[in-house]
DNA sequence: CTCGGGTATCGAGAAATTTCGATGCGTTGC
DNA sequence: GCAACGCATCGAAATTTCTCGATACCCGAG
């Protein structure tokens, strides 16, 4: 899969009339928001104000197999939304740079 | 199916910790935008800036049957991000007040 | 190098979403 | 009234997403 620039800019919901790209790329990034796990994932990451976080403590979080939980962080890294980190063996989830904010900047404004 | 109060306050991604229901709220409303054709549907809705649009208009945009549009057009009116209003037999859609607002508070900021 | 623990990936089944045709409902116009 | 039109809803089939167990991979410890 293509790791997406999320920073770079923006083809906005609101623009004149949206490409198929731009439509497809904004359907992939609220996809990877569209399910109460990743979003429980990307809470946490938040409010650990940037952060990483280590998969295990998301697995007690969430209460999925391990397998399961990798499958949710993948969704994320795909869409660009967060950022791995080996560890060692483990390994550690952050929120991307402006991954927040470029998701808002889809939305108009 | 409960109407949403869209523009009441906010469940925000960066909260301390989500409850359940904010987590499911959250999911909801990103479920509702993570579709091409609702992408474009807002879209559309959103370089009207502010004006109705008929049904019949959607179902040339999308290429889509009219009893699909119908569906998506419902999944949207359930997040409440869009209002539907009957002029004699069609029915006109368009954005939720402050809808996007809202969403773009979820995010963040 | 070998072992063990933490993650990722694969394959398959379960669950949810999307699509369509058929049908029903309400309104317009005859 | 009746016929035609626009839209909503109802199954059912097709597609996609989610979940898990099994297995492979990678790295540090010994």
């Amino acid at each position: 899969m293509t790791s997406l620039p999320v920073v770079s800019c923006c083809p906005p919901l609101g623009a004149p009339r949206l490409s198929d790209d731009e439509v497809v790329e904004l359907e992939r990034v609220f996809k990877a928001l569209a399910d109460r796990h990743r979003v429980r994932i990307l809470n946490r990451l938040l409010s650990a104000g940037g952060e990483a976080v280590c998969v295990c403590e998301f697995e007690d979080m969430l209460g999925l197999k391990q397998s399961t939980v990798s499958y949710h962080l993948k969704q994320l890294l795909e869409a660009g939304i967060v950022e791995r980190e080996k560890r060692g063996s483990f390994a550690y989830f952050s929120l991307a740079e402006g991954a927040l904010a470029y998701v808002r900047g889809l939305l108009g404004e």
